[in-house]
DNA sequence: GCCAACGTTGGC
DNA sequence: GCCAACGTTGGC
């Protein structure tokens, strides 16, 4: 059995927020335009965890969501350097946990998130990705 | 709306 | 290959 890996994606939610995706029940990420992302993007594996992040407005950790299909071309653009996977809602946090909490908490310090405040696709350790949900519950 | 961080682009 | 200029993102 492979390994599953943790991430964490960022959404403004007036672009797409939890409670559309939850609707859609699946999605297709696009949109992302660097390179760091794109690499994390094909780095994805089905079954992987990922955080749902809104940016913006609420600037907290909503939910978790699943790689459902890896990466291939963004349906979006012709240019093969950008990729998508799919993702599907697994479940809402109890609590959100907001970027505040995120900041303040010892064990989350180096978390990408606060590390590297721009970039929309992130690789979380599993205890990073254990702690936000331990905060979110 | 401003600004900091940082990635990308283009001139040399 | 360096670096200044510029654009984008996201927090405040």
């Amino acid at each position: 059995m492979k390994n599953t890996l943790f991430w964490l994606v960022k959404s403004e939610p007036v672009k797409y927020s939890w409670e559309k995706f939850n609707k859609d029940g699946r999605t297709f990420w696009d949109g992302v335009r660097n390179y760091q992302a794109r690499n994390n993007l094909r780095l994805m594996q089905e079954g992987d965890l990922v955080l749902f992040y809104h940016s913006n407005d609420g600037k907290e950790v909503v939910g978790i969501a699943k790689v459902v299909k890896e990466a291939y071309q963004d349906p979006t653009t012709e240019d093969p350097n950008w990729v998508v996977v799919d993702l599907s809602p697994v479940e809402t946090l109890k609590k959100p946990v907001t970027l505040e909490t995120i900041k303040a908490d010892e064990q989350l310090k180096d978390v990408g998130l606060v590390r590297q405040g721009r970039l929309s696709v992130m690789a979380l350790k599993r205890e990073e990705f254990d702690r936000i949900l331990e905060l979110g519950s």
